[in-house]
DNA sequence: ATCAGTGTATGGGTTAACTAATACACTAAT
DNA sequence: ATTAGTGTATTAGTTAACCCATACACTGAT
């Protein structure tokens, strides 16, 4: 399930970590309840310091993927706990209007980025 | 010209000022020939150290959009057609890459972001 | 009560990015 | 030669990110 974390990717390891069970949760490779592994356990595991795997399930818990138990364990969260429609809504609203914000700051036009955004879509994997 | 220029964004100044030079150049804005600004010129408009101007026009030069004549100022250099056309498109990939990590992040799917692009912008996405 | 598991909190070391400060060197006009 | 403009080079301070180390606190089973 971590095999791909890489110490020498620029990108760092707490959010390797994090992006691997994001997508794990997106794909439903993990189920609302299941439990992630233990910090100390993860840790472990990518020979990385405990505090490295917090930052990762904090950043996931902030997000409202998982739920941290203290004394219990690290635990996926139920779907509709953070993705209610209005929310969902709100918060690409949000993206998006930074976007064209700074797209604007730069002089691009709304169609030079709406031919990025095809582009980009386009490469999306289906499965 | 350098309005926007926002000491408190995340993203540096230097590269703040670059990309708002490289798409003028993308765009006709400024054509090749014309001078910029000079380093200390342009740093005190700013309220900047002449420095980090030179870090953004030196990244210009080696990327081929100016040419800094020692003694004598920066130019903007004949840019290709295509060039231009291309750098535009990296310009606008660059901001719609970022928005899309974005949304993973928040578990948004590139759907929802099409929606609110498109309430935003009253553009259509085509696939 | 104890123990072995869990997450939590705080502080420190390292590194890299960013910006600034200062002195240097070239150019062109006088 | 001087001067006022230009870019160049080197060094240093500041900040933030990243990762680690260590001690703390909760939970549930024994």
């Amino acid at each position: 399930m971590f095999s791909d974390i890489d110490p020498r990717s620029p990108t760092p390891l707490y959010e390797q970590i994090a992006a691997r069970i994001r997508v794990a949760v997106a794909s439903g490779e993990l189920a609302p309840g299941d439990a992630l592994p233990s910090v100390r356990a993860l840790a472990r595991e990518l020979r990385v310091n405990p505090a490295t795997v917090v930052q990762a399930y904090r950043d996931l818990a902030i997000d409202g993927f998982v739920e941290m138990r203290h004394g219990q364990g690290t635990f996926i969260q139920e779907v509709p706990a953070f993705m209610r429609d209005e929310e969902r809504t709100a918060q690409a609203q949000k993206l998006v209007r930074k976007l064209l914000q700074d797209a604007a700051r730069l002089g691009l036009s709304a169609e030079d980025i709406e031919r990025a955004f095809q582009a980009e879509a386009g490469v999306e994997i289906r499965e």
